[in-house]
DNA sequence: ATAAGTCTGTTGAAATTTCAACAAAAGGAG
DNA sequence: CTCCTTTTGTTGAAATTTCAACAGACTTAT
C-alpha cells in the first residue's frame, strides 16, 4: 500500500490522518485494489452501490446513456478523488450511472458500511473519515451546481462559453487545457459534436479565443 | 421550539435523536426561527453561506438567473428539507444561488461552524448530526443526478416525459399532482414555456396522457 | 515510412426550440 | 357578480440544433 501513500495523502476522504496511522486504517476498513485497462468498466449500471472508491492512478469517466441513445459525461474522475461514494452513502440499490477507465487505471475500493458502521477493531477515525466524507460530498454538490450552471444554458455558444470561463476560473489562467476531446465535451455539455465544433471555429473567427484541439485561450 | 417537533421529527437532520435530547441540542446549535412573506428572499445569491437552513412551514424555491436572463429553478423545497448546506459545509464564500419563499415560509438556521467544531458544552449529538448531514448530502447528491438526467434530454418531449416519469415512480401512481404552475415547470425543466404548453396538447392528443393544470395522468 | 484508424471541422437539410403576440380559461378582490 | 390579474394554450416566424455525410489532419501500429 505504500506505493499509493501520494496519491492517499491528496485524498479528501483522509484528511487529516497522519501518515502513520494510515496503514493500520486501511487495514481496519479493508480497503483493496483493482485494475482496469483503457474502456474497462470500473462499475456498472445497475449494479448495486456498494463501494466507496478512489481513484489512484489513470483516469476515468461518469457517463450514463439515456433511453434514447444519448450519451452524457456526467464528471471526469482524476487521481486522488473519490467516486461512488453517494450512492453507497444513501443507500441506493443499483448504480444509475456507468464509470469507464479512459486509461489504465488502479481503484482504491472500501466498502461502504465499514465506513458507516463503526469498526469492531473501535479504531479511532471513522469519525474523522464520516467528516471528511461528508465535507467531499458538500463539494460534489457544488461540482453539480456547476454542471447545471453549464446544461441549463440553452445554447452551445452559451454553454461552451459557461464551461470555458468556469475551467479558466479553476486554472487561474486565460491559457488551459481541458480534458475531453470533441466528442466528450459534447457528451459533457449535452450537445451535437459537429454544431459544438462549428461553435468554437465561429469564436475563433469572431476573435473571443483561440484553440488546438485540447488547448484554448480566451483573449 | 415544541409546535416545530412534528416537522423536525420528519428532518433528515435529526434521525436518531430523540425528541427529549432535541431542545438541548437545539439550544446548544444556536438555532433560531425566522419567517419570510410570499415572494420574499431567504438567501441571495452572492451572500455568505452561513447557515443550514431547515424549512418548517410553507414552500420555496432553490432558483438561478444566469448572465443571459434565463431563469432556472434548481430544486422545491418542501417542510422538513434542509438546505444551504451544502454551500456552507463547502466553506462556499458566496451563495451561488437565491432562495425564495412561494408562500409564508418560517425557516429553522443553524450557523454551520456550530455543527462542524464541536460544541464547548461538549454535548454528545454532534457525531449523530455530522453523520445525518452526510447521509443527507449523499441523498442530494442522487436528486442531482436525477434533474442532470432530465437536463440531459435533447428535446423537451424527453425532458417532459422523463420528468413526469420520476414523478410517477415517486408518487407510486399514474396519477399526480406537480409542484409546478407551467412557467415554473419550464424553468425546471430549462425549456420554453410555450413549447412546453404545446408539447402537452400533444401528448394529451396522441393519448399519452390526461392532464389538468398541475394534474396529470399517464396512460 | 506506410497504412489504417481516429479526431476534427464543414456543410446543407430537416427537425426543434425560442420568441413574441394574442386569446381563452381560471382565480381573486371588492 | 363583475372586473382585473394570472395562467395556460396557440400560432407563425426566426433562430438554433441535430443529423448525416465527407474530407483533411493527426495518431498509432506495423
Amino acid at each position: 500500500m505504500k506505493k499509493y501513500f501520494d496519491v492517499l495523502r491528496k485524498c479528501r476522504l483522509f484528511r487529516e490522518i497522519a501518515d502513520e496511522d494510515l496503514i493500520a486504517l486501511l487495514g481496519c476498513l479493508g480497503a483493496k485494489v483493482v485494475s482496469f485497462g483503457k474502456k474497462y468498466t470500473i462499475i456498472a449500471e445497475g449494479s448495486p452501490a456498494k463501494y466507496i472508491c478512489i481513484m489512484l492512478s489513470g483516469s476515468a469517466q461518469m457517463v450514463r446513456v439515456d433511453y434514447y441513445g444519448n450519451r452524457s459525461i456526467i464528471s471526469g474522475i482524476e487521481p486522488s478523488e473519490v467516486f461512488g461514494e453517494a450512492f453507497a452513502c444513501a443507500e441506493t440499490a443499483e448504480m444509475p450511472v456507468t464509470v469507464i477507465a479512459n486509461e489504465p487505471c488502479e481503484v482504491m475500493l472500501i466498502e461502504c458500511h465499514r465506513i458507516m458502521h463503526s469498526c469492531s477493531n473501535a479504531c479511532g477515525f471513522h469519525q474523522q473519515i464520516i467528516f471528511n466524507l461528508m465535507k467531499n460530498l458538500a463539494v460534489q454538490n457544488l461540482m453539480f451546481h456547476q454542471k447545471l450552471e453549464i446544461t441549463a444554458c440553452r445554447t452551445t455558444r452559451e454553454k461552451l462559453m459557461t464551461y470555458l470561463l468556469l475551467q479558466a476560473k479553476k486554472h487561474g489562467s486565460e491559457r488551459f487545457t481541458i480534458p475531453f476531446d470533441r466528442q466528450e465535451l459534447a457528451d459533457y455539455l449535452e450537445v451535437d459534436r459537429s454544431g459544438l465544433s462549428a461553435e468554437i471555429s465561429k469564436l475563433r473567427s469572431e476573435g473571443i479565443l483561440t484553440s488546438n484541439r485540447k488547448e484554448f485561450e480566451l483573449l
